[in-house]
DNA sequence: AGTTTCCTTTAGGGTAGCCTAAATGTCAAG
DNA sequence: CTTGACATTTAGGCTACCCTAAAGGAAACT
């Protein structure tokens, strides 16, 4: 079997996280790939038939990829890898939300069985890292992402934000700024009509955000049974 | 300039650390370099030509190589995530002492400006790692290893070790088992003649040594002045 | 069906880093 | 000063991954 490089672990982890939008059953098309792994189509192509070969993902010409059973095993790890590390560093050494994920995608590739199980046991085998994910088990199961979108929730219902989603790193970095980030506690006050903008109180101040945008936070309302560790200030 | 790849850091790592034997000067033999990161002698021909067109050794035919200041500015970067993550992984994750060097040889490579500034604080902006060897500062400049050989310790004078070398890992682990690691206190009873074994109490056990094996543990005698920090069992 | 448009794949190349085999330099000992 | 032992370099090749340009398929509109 050859090796599993750096580059194949990307690969991997893309075409997992491409194949859950549920666009074509679970088959991602080649270009996909390349914008999202910002490389070109011909050389997506080209790895992919290298990925066939080695048993990881199914393929056929035109017709987009799939991962096979070996190939979802390995996806997996790299994102528990993934998500472990951004918790370690959001909790333990205090880096800002919006920028675990650049971090961690270069020292997901970079961890040890031992080392992941020390990790994952210094961190208190958590399920869902700071950005309200969950984390793969170390078998490849995996809980579900908690709590409704904000624009969902019931006026005047006080909220914990649940997850926030790292899609768009510039949209995420906004939603840090305004403190919605995973614990916050929230109240949507009002919903402007029209699709208008939400006026929801985060903490103790208050303001107006666009519904497309809040709808990339979660929230579930108040049950403070699963106060989630989220310490530390960011930089 | 071309770019700094891993494999680049890792030949100026190694050039650095052989330039400090202190055999002929600071020219460092090619097959030196080969042998220590397992290579052929040709492919370090190779990159060490490389090398000298990126301005970053100096480099003569058949007579060695030499790094430039730009080169001994990147090796000392390199060392200096090394240390971090060594004494990061030991003290916060428990990674026992004879392992650290095999996964910071991974993590140095991967740590940006802001993660070593953030790794750097949470550990109180140390001075040596948990072999006792110094952490370069981000200027470049770096301490001394303290305190003497063991077996040159005067006897029956409590002692503190201060220093492990890391240099060959069988021996390391061995030395590890014995509880012979920085901070550990010890005290030198006997040195039997005609080079043979010392006897040593470390903590409160006893235990016999061959005298070049102790000649890789350094000591301090006991000023109780730096009880550096060395928390946490090993795996 | 014909044609346009939008993927996707094939063809042909490039760089980085490693290898083995063969040639070449260095140095010391006869 | 020659020769043998050993270190080093050159020559030629391989793999992994990426690229651009051009060819080929699929799907949608006329």
């Amino acid at each position: 079997m050859a090796t599993v490089t750096h580059a194949v672990e990307d690969y991997l982890k893309v075409i997992w996280k491409l194949s859950h939008r549920g666009r074509k059953g679970d088959r991602v098309p080649v270009g996909d790939i390349a914008v999202h792994l910002r490389v070109s189509a011909p050389s997506v192509t080209g790895m992919v038939q290298k990925l066939q070969t080695m048993g990881l993902v199914h393929y056929a010409r035109y017709d987009g990829v799939r991962l096979s059973a070996k190939g979802r095993k390995i996806a997996l790890e790299i994102v528990r890898h993934h998500r472990l590390w951004e918790l370690y560093l959001h909790t333990r050494l205090g880096v800002p939300l919006d920028r675990v994920d650049v971090e961690a995608e270069r020292l997901e590739h970079v961890l040890s069985d031992d080392m992941e199980e020390l990790l994952a046991r210094a961190l208190g085998d958590p399920t869902h890292d700071p950005h309200g994910d969950p984390i793969p088990t170390k078998a490849g199961a995996m809980g579900m992402v908690r709590g409704e979108p904000l624009p969902a929730l019931a006026l005047a219902t006080p909220a914990v934000v649940t997850h926030v989603s790292d899609r768009q790193a510039e949209k995420l970095h906004y939603l840090v700024t305004l403190g919605l980030v995973p614990g916050a506690r929230v109240v949507l006050l009002q919903r402007a009509p029209f699709g208008g903008p939400l006026t929801v109180r985060i903490g103790r101040k208050r303001c107006a955000i666009d519904p497309d945008l809040a709808g990339l936070v979660r929230v579930s309302a108040d049950s403070p049974a699963k106060p989630r560790p989220n310490r530390r200030r960011g930089l």
